[in-house]
DNA sequence: GGATTGAGTCT
DNA sequence: GGAGACTCAATCC
């Protein structure tokens, strides 16, 4: 090791990989690190691990640490990796804090085809350097036989681990140019790398849970559904798998004779909003509509949340992905924290049970105030939008008045709420037919209120004609900040497929200047909360969350707030709004 | 046991 | 038959 380290330390550019107990980093224990300065050939750097058929092969933590901490931990040896963050986050947790990390070929791959999903690193070692790669089920073995990868023999998980850290270094050197060539040095360089970082440290932080208020909610769900299920088992007229659709077809359609047209692949549907419209038909409806809610509930988060809590850190630690959403949003796993409920009362309950840290601490929630449809109105340009949002003025009403063809006086929330259908809608690439389904009006009707809402905002029926027609002509379409999307099928010939295309260019600029601009955000946040005791949390597209020190809430709230603001300069004014909470229900 | 389907949660 | 995600239970293979 100390012969490696000597050489190491010569080095300017190394790609570095661990191997580890768990796909969690939070909770992963190290095996092993793997290095290399060489595209053929890597070194593997095993870690003792008691229980291990190879124990007595390998160093002790302490030892691996203290030696390679030097140049881990030097930023002008820079790294590079597959998945990085992953590395980071275990080293994090083993006592090193990496440093110098310059490139990651998983991001490299995704920024240069946001909608491939070969990412992988054996996809790409297949795809750029047509090398086939040790893959871990090879390697471990697959099904009930696999085995853990610290009794695998030694010498096979030197040569796949050193045949990663040497793989990337080759996907590296490739993947590199891409980048320049495809124009994407800017978004690679000032987002994606330092929003790693900022990542990580927000997965370590981690959500504070109230698992006991968890436990009792999960016993109040447990009696109100057995209690529908008996109703609705009454209803039918005998026993049988309410969760089950198709059991609950027969019972609906057969036994019971209700009508039915929409379908699946396989039957009838009987999802939401068949269900809506048969309420009133038969008395089942309303209790299979409850019991459907409340399953969803407590086995989607009262249950299964608390089960994800960390038993060192008593926390959950999401992971945080920059290489799905094709947009380039962020996505959420293991807990998907982006999807917690907070439609209706039952779903502000879920809210409460995340806490604050500690009595030191409170939650401070921050979102964006209809970011998508300001970016619009600096994208179309559109007089009216713009004038709307510099004045300060409410856009759902204004488009109300225009949709409606009255004045501020005679709009009502019924209206206020459709014309908010109908700027929503917008963003998504209109069709009569998708904004007939959301209003709950006729499709011609959905029709006329398209042409009032053109009429009014004439600028974003041209930007919209403009950016297919860019779509057409270059293949892609790009954010504010150049982060760029390929439309596959833009000139298809085949209608559904055209305009499928098209409502993704429309979209895609949109969705990916607000991912961008809170990106930037939280970037800027992160640097300014190094020095404080307060930690970024949770983001949520257009939100972040903060754990907040009591004795640090004015300055970390104007701090956040600004930085939110003032990420990306529009020609409509960014407007961020946020609240305190011991939880996060109160704090939104 | 893994993949698919239907359903439902979020922005 | 509007954009982007993730998870769960049942079912299929």
């Amino acid at each position: 090791l100390k012969s490696l380290t000597a050489k190491l330390k010569k080095e300017k550019i190394l790609s570095v990989d661990t191997e580890t107990t768990s796909i969690y980093a939070v909770s992963a224990t190290m095996l092993g690190i793997s290095i290399s300065y060489d595209e053929n050939e890597g070194y593997y750097i095993p870690v003792k691990f008691e229980g291990s058929l190879f124990a007595h092969e390998c160093l002790k933590l302490e030892e691996v640490v203290l030696e390679l901490k030097p140049i881990l931990e030097n930023p002008k040896i820079l790294k590079i990796g597959q998945n990085i963050k992953y590395d980071i986050l275990v080293l994090k947790n083993h006592g090193i804090e990496l440093q110098g990390v310059s490139f990651d070929t998983m991001l490299a791959s995704f920024l240069i085809n946001p909608d491939s999903r070969r990412h992988g690193m054996d996809a790409m070692a297949e795809d750029l350097l047509d090398f086939k790669t040790i893959t871990y089920d090879e390697l471990t073995g697959v099904g009930k036989k696999r085995k853990a990868l610290y009794d695998v023999d030694l010498e096979k998980v030197a040569e796949y681990a050193a045949e990663d850290a040497f793989i990337t270094l080759r996907l590296y050197n490739i993947l590199k140019e891409k980048i320049k060539e495809s124009g994407s040095e800017k978004i690679f360089n000032e987002i994606e790398l330092p929003l790693i970082e900022v990542l990580a440290e927000m997965e370590n932080t981690g959500v504070k849970i109230d698992s006991d208020y968890f436990q009792i909610m999960s016993k109040d769900f447990d009696k109100n559904i057995k209690k529908l299920e008996k109703k609705i088992h009454i209803h039918a007229s005998r026993e049988f798998n309410i969760a089950s659709t198709q059991e609950l077809q027969k019972v609906l359609f057969e036994e019971l004779k209700l009508p039915h047209d929409k379908k699946t692949k396989t039957g009838y549907s009987t999802d939401h909003s068949v269900l809506e419209g048969l309420q009133g038909t038969h008395p089942i409806i309303e209790d299979l509509l409850e019991y459907r809610k409340y399953t969803k509930l407590k086995s989607t988060y009262i249950d299964a949340l608390p089960e994800l809590i960390n038993p060192k850190t008593l926390k959950i630690h999401t992971n945080y992905n920059q290489t799905i959403a094709a947009t380039g949003r962020l996505s959420s796993t293991d807990p998907n924290l982006q999807n917690i409920p907070i439609k209706e009362e039952v779903g502000k309950m879920i809210r409460r049970g995340f806490i604050a840290p500690s009595k030191d601490y409170v939650l401070l929630s921050l979102d964006y105030s209809q970011i998508e449809l300001r970016i619009m109105a600096h994208f179309s340009k559109d007089k009216n939008m713009i004038s709307a949002y510099q004045n300060n003025a409410d856009i759902h009403t204004e488009t109300a008045m225009a949709i409606f063809g009255v004045n501020a006086k005679e709009i009502n929330p019924d209206m206020r709420n459709k014309a908010k259908i109908v700027n929503f809608s917008v963003i998504y690439g209109v069709t009569a037919y998708g904004l007939s389904q959301n209003m709950k009006v006729t499709r011609s009707e959905a029709g006329l209120f398209i042409d009032k809402y053109f009429s009014q905002y004439p600028g974003v029926q041209t930007y919209m004609d403009e950016i297919c027609s860019i779509a057409e002509e270059k293949g892609y379409v790009e954010t504010l900040l150049g982060r760029k999307r390929f439309i596959s099928n833009i000139n298809s010939t085949k209608h559904m497929e055209k305009e499928a295309a098209k409502r993704i260019a429309i979209n895609s600029p949109i969705q990916g200047t607000s991912a961008d601009m809170i990106k930037v955000a939280m970037i800027q946040i992160h640097k300014q909360l190094k020095k404080t005791k307060s930690r970024m949390i949770m983001q949520v597209h257009d939100e972040l969350v903060l754990e907040v020190h009591k004795k640090e809430k004015k300055e970390v709230f104007a701090m956040a707030k600004e930085e939110m603001e003032k990420a990306l300069k529009l020609s409509v004014p960014i407007i961020a709004q946020g609240n305190f909470g011991d939880n996060w229900d109160e704090a939104h």
